[in-house]
DNA sequence: CGTCGCGCATCGTTCAACGATCCGGCATGG
DNA sequence: CCATGCCGGATCGTTGAACGATGCGCGACG
């Protein structure tokens, strides 16, 4: 590290860095338990429908048992978990109706963000819809189509991003979360991600022109699309 | 109740009425606490800033500490409570920012929302919106202004409720909590929430007539106002 | 006057325990 | 053979107490 010469301008200097980039207090047990479990779940490595039980878990991941009770509520409010009294939290296992309610959810959501998006921090924003739809190519270059899936979602946050507000990312990121449980769900990501590449192009070369009604239109279709599709695959299986 | 002639036919409807009327188990007495102290905060009897301790409450509402912390997570989660590390919970004092961000979601949702109203279950969400606006000017006639910043909630709540997704709604119902204490950080709700009685009558009648896109336009010109007002009287009194 | 340290209050986390509830298996009776 | 009822084990919901960690206020000291 550089010494400075003059240590009242190196701790101004330092005081503006730990300003700029917050404080991470990333801390509180309960929150870490929490992002582990839900890491697995949407990496498909707890598959819905599973029990967890808390005493196994307790001692698996070293915490109390209120501590990751704790955690459970938490993905219990994102959806990610059910809870039944004295039986246990599990994974959700989404129905055909569930599918149908995020999907009328996004369809109000996601074309209108895109339609209004603001105009100040367009720059940014546009550029991360471009960026989710090229990790789309690479992952399909390398035959990775769990990359495939997971650029999609990317995309469709970048999508909702435009609209620069906050707490529309977090609703999205639930919604999202809850998508990736039904593709668990689905067989192989291949199928159903893949045509969506091309549509994914269109759309961000749509907004990057500044046809926004235009893309918000062809969003529309895509989720409608992508909806009918989904519940066809659904209800193919078992239910 | 009608006793049918065939008895096992009886008890097949009987079935499908108990499937499709989930089992009410609204115990949980974490939840029940989590209501308390959200019904509290929205009543206005706990204002913003004020600091939740643990201790004082768990006597006081005659629970153990962890079933409060239980609760009190469950609030943060909405954004009605924030924890800071070791300092406590408190009452969230919402900022400019955040009416800010909480504006430009709203304006995105509600006005899809209307536009894109699932047709088939108008006839009671339509009614739903024309309650709210006769509730508003029932609060109004009687000079109950909380009752009309009620009735208000209940009218976007409403709009919101035309597009038939569960999600949506409960999404919405987190923004107008918050819209709420911003409330209570302002004067008297009168002065803000009279000149809406109107405006929603309009947008009900729109709705009614099905022009939707006209009524869409309506509620996005209203949030637009609506949202320049509370800034100016935010920032006219302390920061 | 400003800074440093100390004690107190509170929070975060853990542990042990008790009653309540659910699940599975067994026995009894038709 | 199948249905009904009963019982034990396992798990959950909730409580109470405890220990270390952290933040805040106050006094002492330079």
């Amino acid at each position: 590290m550089t010494v400075a010469a003059d240590p009242d301008q190196a701790a101004r200097a330092a005081l503006e860095a730990l300003s700029t980039a917050r404080v991470a207090q990333t801390s509180s047990t309960a929150e870490r338990v929490a992002d582990a479990l839900r890491e697995q779940v949407v990496e498909g490595r707890l598959l819905p429908g599973v029990r967890l039980g808390e005493q196994s878990f307790c001692d698996a991941m070293r915490v109390s048992r209120n501590t990751l009770r704790e955690a459970f509520s938490q993905l219990v409010a994102e959806r990610i978990l059910v809870r039944e009294a004295h039986r246990g939290v599990f994974v959700t296992t989404p129905g055909v109706a569930d599918v149908h309610d995020v999907y009328r959810s996004r369809r109000i959501v996601e074309p209108a963000a895109v339609r209004h998006g603001e105009n100040a921090r367009d720059e940014a924003a546009v550029s991360r819809v471009r960026d989710a739809v090229e990790e789309g190519r690479a992952a399909a270059g390398r035959e990775d189509w769990a990359g495939v899936a997971d650029a999609n979602q990317h995309f469709h946050r970048a999508l909702v991003g435009l609209a620069g507000s906050t707490r529309l990312d977090q609703q999205m990121d639930l919604l999202l979360a809850e998508m990736r449980l039904t593709f668990h769900r689905m067989g192989t990501h291949r199928d159903f991600h893949e045509p969506y590449l091309e549509r994914n192009d269109a759309v961000a070369t749509l907004v990057e022109r500044g046809e926004l009604e235009e893309a918000a239109r062809e969003v529309a279709d895509y989720l409608a699309d992508a909806e009918t599709r989904i519940i066809a695959s659904l209800s193919g299986a078992r239910t």
